[in-house]
DNA sequence: CAGAAATTCCAAAACGTTTTGGAAGCCAAA
DNA sequence: TTTGGCTTCCAAAACGTTTTGGAATTTCTG
């Protein structure tokens, strides 16, 4: 069928070993046999087979990435722009990238991991949506099998990951709000077991504490970091009594989610209502009207996050193996412009 | 280091081969070996090493889908849905999901794909964005690398492929226009080598005819399916002496353009301008106003072209090669509701 | 010029499966 | 008792690389 080193050996005479350090560069196989290798190879369509050499090497040269979707469609920008920077950096270092969708914590999800891990389908995997206490790092970590995160666990301190510093974003974010007027604060988050809604929450409690405003339990809504889930709990904080006048979403879906609430009441967001939310995706320059929000750099976060990967497969200690970014806040009309 | 199917053996006093066959559900195997070893390589925790099997048997048990993105980001949803279903069939049918990104037509795209079929990494791949002469579907039919298209192209015929009727889906969305009152309707499409273009700018031009209403070649721009497209070409409508008072866009996110183009200059889209899109993407739910469009079934198809293409790489032949499936036309508020 | 060192090549051993082509043992039929 | 057919197992041969541990050959060194 397809062209091997045994058929590009024998039309050159010369020996499988040859022909193999030939096109891999080693420097015991003279210049001139070198380049007819070479030529000849190409000449002939030689490709090697990732089985054969995969087999050979231990190693499969494929990282894995398991998007945590719920359905049929994976809505949320965020994952696109991650994918895309995984799928760059790992084509640009001669990986490729696996990628499954499963829903957290399932037995689905379970076998995916293991599956890949297992049968060395994949050399390490990339972890997003991270929980508090994650079994995926544990297990991994366990099995020493290398693996990033895209925030930080709390259980396993010594695992490598890149983590947005979104506790101090949401600070930022209130100080933004109170210095446009606002005092009655809301906050959607996120089911509690996800690192993200333990900092944002803790960042937004941050900044009404550094503003002297009480804190409100009322004003806090718990939305799944979908659009569905923001307006629904907007609903309910939009019908209080004394409602809020500004709401903060875990990210854009939510922030969007509350838009819709919102326009649904008749509520002018921008004027008599301020919303903002985190992520920065593409969906916060889109919606009606565009949405303040904390820009994290997704796209770049993943690229990072694909070549610490590949750094630990390779074996090599990492230099920063815990990396904390700053998000940047972006002012759009939904806050007042 | 992993625990090998010989340890298992060694472990049972058993032949390697035995119990590879009791692991495979052979018959040649006695009911209580089969039972005895099935229980201890899952007691040992023994997973066959993927690159052993793929070498033997010459299978990857994997499928490629390379995603033509742009830049950062690939921003339509579309993708998002496609991926889910292809990862969701691919993993019922213990297959895995190999993703990639590049730009159409270029040396990066051409090097996956060769890549990919010739080293055997993946066994088949998904083709979307079609175009009218396609070299990956020329490539692919002549090393009879297995490969099912979504949408068709001209040069090939016999290949497999999933089409949605969008060219009677735009006839179908003028006719609805015409309804509605409107003579002045203009049409955003696509690059021309997209298959794609040529059927919904036919079907624009079908639907024009069906109702007499005379083609005007000013009222036709040309995006490239993203929302900076839509919004161009509709700027340079929009300025037009006679305006249209209808835009289609080839997809939603063309739609979408056209709506910020109109809301920029003050027009009330729904009352003033109908929009109308295609996808049925999420964007087109929440769009403002609500958009419009002709839902082609993403998810499903992605499932089904997978379901094809597995049926491909296993030699069966296709009862149904080549399917064509109807849009759905879905009216909200930006055509008037 | 002998011996050492460098250069260039290669045979053979993995890597961990699946599959082929029997072999051994047992039972039933003749 | 022999023959043939089941049932149950296995040794060995792939699959196509990379890598190890030399073996030739040539060049350098004293």
């Amino acid at each position: 069928m397809a062209v091997t080193i045994r058929d590009v050996a024998k039309e050159l005479n010369l020996s499988i070993t040859t022909v193999s350090r030939a096109l891999d560069g080693y420097d015991d196989v003279a210049q001139a046999t070198r380049i007819r290798v070479r030529r000849t190879a190409r000449r002939m369509g030689y490709i090697p087979s990732r089985a054969a050499r995969n087999l050979r090497r231990q190693r499969a040269d494929i990282i894995g990435y398991v998007i945590p979707a719920r359905g049929t469609r994976f809505t949320d920008p965020f994952f696109s722009e991650f994918i895309a920077g995984l799928g760059d950096q790992a084509v640009s270092q001669n990986f490729d990238l696996l990628v499954s969708t499963a829903t957290p914590d399932t037995a689905a999800e379970k076998q995916v991991y293991t599956r890949w891990m297992q049968s060395r389908l994949a050399d390490g995997v990339i972890l997003s949506r991270v929980r508090l206490d994650d079994w995926r790092a544990k297990q991994l970590a366990k099995n020493h099998f290398p693996f990033v995160m895209h925030g930080r666990t709390r259980g396993e301190p010594a695992c490598p990951f890149i983590e947005i510093d979104s506790r101090a974003g949401f600070a930022r974010l209130v100080k933004h709000l109170v210095e446009r007027g606002h005092t009655r604060i809301g906050y959607i988050g996120a089911p509690k077991k996800f690192t993200l809604q333990r900092d944002r929450f803790a960042g937004y409690v941050d900044g009404l504490r550094a503003a002297n405003i009480p804190f409100d339990e009322a004003l806090v809504g718990v939305g799944d970091l979908t659009r569905a889930g923001g307006y629904h709990a907007a609903q309910t904080l939009l019908a209080l009594p004394n409602p809020p006048t500004a709401i903060l979403g875990a990210n854009d879906l939510t922030a969007d989610g509350v838009l819709r609430a919102a326009r649904e009441r008749g509520i002018v967001v921008g004027r008599e209502l301020a919303v903002a939310g985190y992520d920065g995706t593409e969906v916060s320059e889109h919606t009606q009207p565009p949405l303040t929000t904390l820009k994290q750099p997704v796209y770049d976060t993943a690229r990072n996050l694909v070549k610490m990967l590949i750094a630990l497969i390779q074996g090599e200690t990492l230099a920063e193996p815990q990396i904390v970014l700053q998000p940047e806040l972006i002012i759009r009309e939904s806050t007042g412009g």
